[in-house]
DNA sequence: CTTGGAATGTCAACAAGGCTGACTTAAACT
DNA sequence: AGTTTAAGTCAGCCTTGTTGACATTCCAAG
């Protein structure tokens, strides 16, 4: 599996790029985060209510349980966050119909309306950096985040891929 | 600046290819992250001690002014972790020669030994991941990244970066 | 040589948002 | 009828971020 037998170029896989991919990583994640949290400063919420409305926003009536699997946390902590949007209008929850034990989890119109400023933030400084690196860059670094994933995370996240096409 | 008129294939600027790419990032940190930090919880330790351990690391003597702004913290928060690991003898701060107010920091031997042990497993990931998106890929995942940061961090990045190959 | 400002450290208090454990309620399943 | 499941709640704890106030040390400019 040496280079000359393969004919690949594996320098980019030397400690020294790994470790520059990592500290990548940690500075973008800030700038990813960034905007929205200037948002939500102002606000008594955080990022854990920003989490909650996104992914309520893209599989409206989803259950709690299937909410708490997504976002990787307990349901007391979620708990905590969702009965804020709940009392503060933003999110509904309706009991459900084949499963009264169940609660469908839907964004009201002002959830929406705090959903779309928090999104349209991120995705403004998504766009820019997509369209600086082009899309060629793009499919690269989708490639590398989703060979990154935990593998539970991977299917969750593919599943709302399809769903959103 | 139409598709037609430029020759551009701008559908990767849509808002669904966008929250595609903010998903990534949020599913993909998660595993980022999930390695050291399992390692951590078997000690007093989180992730701010593995970001502060990595950057001392990175750069060693660097000062507890620049360690903040790398971080992005306050010096209390800092603080607060700098101590424990000081304390438990992982991290070493000398007195500056040229200026006695600044602290330099290095790691022990011990605290050399931590940070092998956590970005040995945050590189295994991270290695697995590029070899399976491979070299193009890896490129394209460092140019969003780098245009996602904002532009402080970028010249921090750059400057590490730099100092490191 | 004195004084202002910079770098550092420390104390206190607080908040967000994770966690565990114990427990209730209601509904569904067996 | 009894067990399991979904959801919610209460209490308490931890990490890690914040602000504000203040002390110390020391460099450097006046």
């Amino acid at each position: 599996m040496s280079d000359s037998s393969t004919g690949e170029n594996l320098l980019y896989l030397t400690d020294e790029q790994l470790r520059q991919g990592i500290e990548a990583m940690f500075f973008a994640y800030r700038g990813f985060t960034a905007d929205p949290d200037r948002i939500l400063a102002d606000m008594a919420y955080g990022r854990a209510h920003h989490r909650a409305i996104h992914f309520i926003n893209r599989a409206p009536g989803t259950t709690v349980n299937n909410l708490l699997a997504i976002l990787g946390v307990t349901k007391q902590s979620l708990n905590r966050v969702l009965r804020t949007l709940i009392e503060d209008g933003l999110v509904e929850s309706r009991v459900g119909n084949a499963d009264k034990r169940e609660r469908h989890l839907y964004l009201t119109e002002n959830g929406r309306a705090l959903e779309q400023r928090l999104s349209d933030a991120q995705r403004a400084r998504m766009r820019t950096a997509f369209r600086a690196a082009g899309p060629q860059a793009v499919v690269g670094f989708r490639q590398v985040l989703e060979a990154m994933m935990d593998p539970d995370m991977r299917r969750r996240y593919l599943a709302l891929k399809e769903s959103g096409s």
